[in-house]
DNA sequence: TAAGATTGAGTCTTCAATCTTA
DNA sequence: TAAGATTGAAGACTCAATCTTA
């Protein structure tokens, strides 16, 4: 029994009503999926704040801290990974680098790239965002029971396989 | 039997092994929720330039047709319910009323605000677009059966409602 | 020639300040 | 005084052009 209407729900209600003839099923889910995610951003990115980073410096810092010591990629991995444009990630290290979170040492190999490398401040740092970030994340999730969480997780992640495809 | 791995796999068993310690499971889903979100953007945003619109215009005409004849609303309501800011509202109306897609008639009871109505170019417009990204998305979806299909947004939509709470 | 990365122009957004009407 | 909306400044992104090295 459910009484209650997302705001998804709302919306397909009104569709039905303007163009009955249109298929509305694609909003269920990819419509939610943006709304989920655009709901969960404020309260992530104040997690952000707290360890003063944005969300983009936070997604370049978690990506080398992830990819294991010596935490130290190519901007082309980097921005590739992230989904961004190479001019894009240019900026973020800009300002990483000026913030000493990350260094440019020179290039063992390739003079064309300048390796992106966090710096023990830059490690600590995000370390202690993603922490805090993923204790968030699990406290969003909390009203979902772990056999949901399990079935959505797996849902979503057949969806993702099909798209990466 | 699931052999393959996405993308947010790849990233929870990178840091199973640099900080094994941390609950990664809300990645598992609202990592995934935005990752696809972000996968489907471009297939969604060229239809949308196919009907030589962009994304958050779209947004803004869909918002006046599904809520009905006369397809008319005011700026705030339009600004909370795409979640952006009233000034960044203001920038979108005005280049939709330079391309004659919504006009600004004056109000009949609050003369703080101008309504925005949509042109017959504009309902026009934003129907076609609106059809096409329809079966765009539930062409996207095919690769999850019927039941699949069901159950993840039964499952999205819980968390939507636990989120708006 | 091609690949890697940066720069600069243009676009869209948020935030804060402001103006107008309730 | 408060609410509705717009404006202008600042920030971050994409795209296209450019520069350097493979």
């Amino acid at each position: 029994m459910t009484e209650r209407s997302d705001h998804v729900d709302f919306m397909r209600a009104q569709w039905a009503r303007e163009l009955p003839d249109v298929d509305t099923g694609g909003m269920a889910i990819l419509g939610r999926a943006r709304r989920v995610t655009l709901q969960v951003r404020p309260a992530i990115e104040a997690v952000f704040a707290a360890h003063q980073m944005d969300a983009g410096e936070f997604d370049v810092l978690a990506t080398l801290l992830r990819s294991g010591a010596p935490y130290r990629l190519r901007p082309t991995e980097l921005y590739k990974s992230l989904m961004i444009s190479s001019g894009g990630l240019s900026d973020r290290l800009a300002r990483l680098a000026a913030a000493r979170l990350v260094a440019r040492p020179a290039a063992d190999d390739d003079a064309r790239s300048l390796p992106v490398q966090l710096t023990e401040k830059g490690r600590r740092r995000i370390e202690a965002a993603f922490r805090a970030d993923m204790a968030l994340e699990a406290e969003l999730l909390r009203p979902l029971s772990e056999k949901e969480q399990r079935a959505l997780a797996f849902l979503l992640r057949k969806l993702a396989l099909s798209l990466e495809a």
